[in-house]
DNA sequence: ACATTAAATGTAAGCGCTTACATTTATAAC
DNA sequence: GTTATAAATGTAAGCGCTTACATTTAATGT
């Protein structure tokens, strides 16, 4: 591999103008530019991107940690946030949490340790504590769906009222008064607030919040199917169900199936976060739109803008969620009754 | 952050001694490697990874390049990657190639330029003779689910001749005679291979193919829509659908129910790759195994052991699929009439 | 006690760049 | 033709490590 000396010597320049036509700038007169990308060009040369980064103390890398590599949530996230990187030159290092504290404290810990410029975090089992002593840290990070008042202005978030309260809208305009909800882990925030604005709803519609129809679940599939299967097991009935989110609300549909309830005739269901494959769920799943891609893009301009000083459109951190209506509400009509 | 110099002070030890137990070189004395790390504990040393690269010409990086970052496909891959690595202290540089050729070879030499000790490349539209070429270069790397027979030692395949076998087979056994077939690209080896693997299967069964029912579609869900609407004009007819992958499936479910189909009844539709989402289509859908987790991993452990010369399990470059049965598949009754 | 050898530690060069500062060269003003 | 000023280029010191080689110290045999 060529290095920068060996372009100078062909050239017939110091090291610093190599160095200086690289780096554009402009004290380079269009002659010696001429004479050093020929020499450039001749030696095929490529300039090691790690000696930049250790003469210049900027790696060029952003770190990215998700929970997972897989889901249907993350792979958009992901996507809209290497497209805007690459065209920039900058690189993705990417890391999983498995929404675990120790995983994600580590994966933060590798990230940092891989002298990342930025950061963009995921993460759900890490303290606020924790985040707010990273923030004195060395190491700029920006939040996605979290939200720590301390650090407001770098947290990128859903309204998740909002979207608990289309959700519950939609769902009673079709007139339905009896609707089961399976939430996320009430400890999330994000769960918390999809279910307040829940209430919100119900409330605008008169109507009270049963908690016998509630089930807290993990937003993982599994949980959707027991939440089901316990819902229907208890005394109060219900013709609906909201699930907090798209994951949960298919556990629920393959639970309604085993319990031999037409669906959306006998129960109707909703999801939430609007990722693909509801299209592909039969009957085609009504849900809330996340959009996470937009979201992914906007913490990569938030890196872009405070890391490498770039122009950016302007930054946005509050998202709103959109109802997304298919086919699974039916219009209020048979009711379940529990087999308690 | 604290450098190694300061930490070979405040230990009254030489830069090298501190390089030394940071590498757990065996030459060093107990005694001085406890004031060492003590001195690393109390300045909070990290060392930084950017110079030991520079110094140590590694940079622990491998690269790796997939079509998407999205879509059910390449998260297990990445993920079963990524975990691999970072219990390795390697990381994962991602970039997507967008089955695009100027961007897959944009995506390589990104990674190349990143210093990349390895890369893992998941490429469509690159030729057979640059990646021959790539191979001459500096950077070492191996394929998925390519096969180039000049680098066959670096080729991680699944048999998908075998694939599209079983999936004709198990069509065949449950009584259809009458099979569609919406292939991938067929310039595409896995493509091919897996149409190969049915006709093979046809044979077996005294049956010939008819090149009326084969639609030829580009792995992408709109294909499969396309596809079925176009064989379901035309005069022959038949009561299965073989899908050369899983997304296709799922497009031509959704057109058979536009064509008023019912399902499994009246179509059997079979698919491939056994993506997490066939679960929850309804019917569920059968197909063929493809293991691209344990792929994935097998491309890290080949990095592993040829790039980082570490242990590993043996390699194996040759996948088999597994057929996978669900309820998409009727035993043959009906027949549909074409409507030409 | 002394030479012989192995183990532990130190010295210093170098990895391929960037950049502050010094120097040279061109340009303009009088 | 000087001198002042700006533009272009060069010099050399790092960035924070690794590592070949040199040196010192400890262990062993006699």
């Amino acid at each position: 591999m060529a290095t920068i000396y060996e372009v100078s010597k062909l050239a017939g320049v110091s090291l610093a103008t190599v160095s200086r036509v690289m780096n554009n700038n402009a004290n380079v007169s269009d002659a010696t530019r001429k004479k050093v990308t020929a020499a450039m060009d001749e030696l095929g040369y490529r300039p090691n991107s790690i000696a930049q980064s250790l003469a210049s103390n900027c790696s060029n890398s952003v770190g990215l940690l998700v929970s997972e590599l897989q889901g249907p949530f993350y792979g958009p996230m992901m996507s809209g946030i290497e497209n805007t990187f690459r065209n920039q030159g900058k690189h993705l290092i990417i890391a999983a949490g498995h929404s675990d504290e120790e995983r994600e404290k580590q994966g933060i810990e590798f990230l940092i340790s891989r002298n990342c410029d930025g950061l963009i975090l995921h993460v759900e089992a890490v303290s606020d504590d924790y985040l707010i002593k990273l923030s004195k840290g060395r190491t700029p990070f920006v939040l996605i769906n979290r939200y720590i008042s301390e650090l407001s202005d770098r947290c990128i978030l859903l309204n998740n009222i909002k979207g608990g309260y289309l959700a519950a809208k939609h769902v009673l305009e079709q007139g339905h008064k009896d609707i089961a909800y399976i939430s996320g882990p009430l400890w999330k925030r994000d769960a918390k607030d999809r279910l307040e604005g829940h209430k919100q709803a119900l409330a605008e519609f008169n109507l009270e919040f049963d908690e016998n129809l509630l089930f807290q679940g993990d937003f993982m599939e599994a949980s959707g199917y027991e939440g089901l299967k316990s819902l229907h097991q208890q005394t109060h009935p219900f013709t609906a169900l909201i699930c907090a989110n798209d994951e949960m609300a298919v556990g629920a549909m393959a639970s309604a199936r085993d319990l031999g309830l037409t669906l959306p005739k006998q129960l109707s269901i909703m999801g939430y976060d609007n990722v693909f494959f509801t299209r592909h769920v039969y009957p085609q799943l009504s849900t809330v739109n996340y959009p996470i891609d937009e979201m992914g893009r906007m913490a990569a301009d938030w890196v872009l803008n405070h890391v490498y000083q770039k122009q950016t459109p302007p930054l946005q951190t509050l998202f709103e969620p959109e109802l997304i209506v298919r086919h699974s509400i039916s219009r209020q009509s048979a009711q379940i009754t529990s087999q308690g």
